[in-house]
DNA sequence: GTCGTTCTTGACTGTTTGGTCAAAAACGAC
DNA sequence: GTCGTTTTTGACCAAACAGTCAAGAACGAC
């Protein structure tokens, strides 16, 4: 019997290769898209035949879907972080601080995650307009909450997130312009703790009550 | 002899075909990017023959570049008209502004260049490093005076400029995500209105002196 | 070492894709 | 209508592409 690996891996040489394959993946196929990827660049990137990694996963879009669903757990969960029990200009700049942090240690899972938005979405639409939308739904009351008794400057709640994820992503999604246009001093080192703290001080400058 | 057509129309039926050409390649280049786009999609969109919109523009990549330089003076050029002998907040008011109602009426551009970059901006690398870098430190200067002067909120006028870009940009790149998370309302009326006086509010709370 | 299983690969296939070409159709000035 | 030019297209090609397959190599429990 010679089965294909299941989505858990049994073995050390499956974890080491699923886990090599994903790492590809989410290199080339935030460059690319799902349609601008092809299967041996990410089979070179992986340092692997093209056959040898089709044996880890049927089809393309068999990963790109586990390379999705891996990032995108993580990268939209820490909202759910923001507690209507905290303090409302703390708990911003905690949330804030994480997507930052986010953006600088994950910017491939950013970059993957612009460009299926990008697409329109088509492989996430169904988590965008259920799940997400109810935890969105669920911190913009929160938001609302701490607007309406004077605890954060007036703004619509919606608008005030996509501002923190416009803002936080723009360094993963737009580094290559942002590299372009500062030169070295991205590599830096400072440079991370640099822009957070602008982020941090003009988003809650902009949120706080006067 | 039959030479193809120059990049400037000499006949209505050039002016007419390659505005439909460039018109469905903004459209597709925007949805999947150079690689992910197939000359037979942008040529179905354009309602011609492959064969045909080749007659117009050779290769691909031809009609990329074409479709490129056409979206990015519009997009980039808005910048320039900050004014350092304005009044601060009333110049990023109506620069933030122009920005969200480019956003709104051509957000195609803004997709086609996020993707740009989201490929490392293979195309436009020159160009952002050369022309748009200058632009850019310049006006960075202006708002460096404007904080000098105390008649702006203390803050990286870099990362004040990769703010607004981030926001504003937000709603034409993330369309489909904030589509999900808002259901119809963003088709409603007002809503574009609506966005952007929270997006003045927030920025320009953030950058006003105490 | 033996043997069943897991892993790897070269060679291959059918399809999609970018691009060519010759010839036909439409245009437009006279 | 005539004729040179521009525009359009069906048929075609070579390369790139996703995916298959049979057979061999490596692994690991005994």
């Amino acid at each position: 019997m010679t089965d294909r690996p299941a989505d858990d891996a049994r073995t050390r040489i499956q974890a080491k290769n699923r886990e090599a394959i994903l790492a590809a993946g989410r290199e080339v196929f935030a460059r690319h898209g799902l349609r601008g990827a092809t299967l041996d660049e990410i089979a070179t990137t992986a340092g692997m035949s093209k056959p040898n990694m089709l044996y880890y996963f049927r089809r393309k879009s068999d990963l790109y879907k586990a390379v999705l669903e891996e990032v995108l757990a993580d990268w939209l969960s820490p909202l759910d972080a923001l507690d209507p029990e905290g303090d409302p200009i703390e708990e911003l700049r905690r949330y804030i601080s994480a997507k930052m942090a986010l953006s600088f240690t994950h910017p491939q899972a950013s970059r993957l995650f612009a460009g299926e938005i990008l697409a329109g979405a088509p492989h996430i639409e169904q988590y965008l307009s259920k799940d997400l939308k109810a935890i969105v739904e669920r911190k913009a009351k929160t938001i609302a909450t701490w607007v309406s008794e004077g605890r954060l400057a007036p703004i619509e709640p919606y608008h005030l997130i996509f501002a923190i994820w416009a803002v936080t992503q723009h360094y993963a999604d737009f580094d290559a312009q942002i590299g372009a246009i500062l030169g070295r001093q991205t590599k830096q080192t400072g440079f991370e703790d640099q822009a957070a703290q602008a982020v941090l001080t003009l988003l809650l400058r902009g949120a706080a009550p006067r």
